[in-house]
DNA sequence: CCCTGAATCACTGTTTCAGGTGAGTGGCTG
DNA sequence: CAGCCACTCACCTGAAACAGTGATTCAGGG
């Protein structure tokens, strides 16, 4: 008999999950937390197996909720839950110490196995969050180098759509001296040229 | 009596949302589906007075479905649901006729206030929702202009970084074609370079 | 049927960017 | 002190981007 416990801010979540497992022979409601307060509390005088855990809630207390319990009660297995297939969430997640990641729209067969497989101490991915993670890990994996101050500033400027000799007015340098943290710039970051270079400033959040 | 229909891909918000309205004296369990097209299959031959419509299934449908909705059927009020306060989904939805937009983690009473609210015609956004749909009509209050497919599929080599005469040769065009297409991008966008072309491509989700 | 607009191609300049190379200063650190 | 690194400046070359102008074709809508 397995012991399930969820945590999850969504009303409906729970509801549907708890309809989905209640006719399970082998699976036992042990409870329900819409925060990481009440989960907590929960397991101050009681246990579970297996705990669902949804990690986008509010203020990312889902991962935090996730290392605290794995500290707490490092044999009660966790399941990461989620709407999304955002392998950024996956990563902190298996960081934390869970067992594993499944989407809400898996299916019930999907989420039995899965509550299964980390009850024995496996490690489950539903098909999709496994590739997920597997695209992060390859786009993202990759460290980013540090970049000066100064480096930064005219990258800022850049991305403001200002050229070089413009850069240089505005910051009292020669434009050379700009050129030459521009090239620095497409250096460290790998890149050919001002498209790629904004893009990666962009996506990865260095303006 | 008000008949609710809902449409989403995940198995537990239907099943979740199903039990928080089947104790209702005033509201009745008209179907589910899981996908766009067995949406408009129960609809041949059935009606209802509320969907509650998934925004985020996957490849956009929720936004179209609302669209094929509303115009074939005007008199069933929408009311957008999603996990996340996404100002840019709410936005599409409401052009596209939808009555309101609710979250899945709202309460029972406020689901039963909105599903009320839309039935007799009202527009309903639950708080936090609302919030963010002025907060996205804030910062992108200017309208985007409308890019022909060639120019978003240029935008797009652009931000790979790729050179005019690199995307002519791939898509088989003359470089000079390639040429007018990005001072199109630049016009229409009203940037002057690359870089803030880019910057506002990744920015406003374009690419 | 005419107008509009997307999409295509062409030519000519000017400006900016990218690649390479080199060099001087000042600060921090082993 | 020697070495490293950020920061600064300089020049050269070729490639790419930007600006302006103009033209053709083709599809869709009033």
């Amino acid at each position: 008999m397995i012991r399930v416990f969820i945590v999850d801010d969504h009303p409906v979540v729970i509801e549907g999950i708890h309809a989905l497992l209640q006719h399970e022979k082998d699976i036992e409601w042990a409870g329900q937390a819409m925060n990481a307060q009440s989960c907590l509390g929960f397991f101050v005088n009681n246990t579970a197996d297996v705990v669902l855990m949804d990690i986008s809630m509010p203020g990312m207390e889902g991962v935090e909720l996730c290392a605290v319990m794995k500290e707490k009660y490092p044999g009660v297995m966790i399941l990461g839950l989620s709407s999304f297939n955002q392998g950024l969430y996956i990563k902190k997640m298996m960081e934390h110490g869970a067992s594993g990641y499944i989407l809400k729209n898996s299916s019930r067969e999907e989420l039995i196995k899965a509550i299964h497989a980390v009850q024995s101490g496996e490690i489950y991915f539903s098909g999709e969050t496994g590739q997920a993670l597997q695209e992060y890990q390859k786009s993202s994996m990759t460290e980013l180098p540090v970049l000066s101050s100064r480096e930064k500033e005219i990258l800022g400027l850049i991305a403001e759509g200002y050229t070089n000799p413009q850069i240089a007015e505005k910051i009292f340098l020669s434009s050379f001296t700009v050129d030459s943290h521009r090239k620095n710039l497409l250096a460290k970051l790998g890149v050919k040229n001002t498209a790629s270079l904004i893009r990666l400033a962009v996506e990865r959040k260095l303006i």
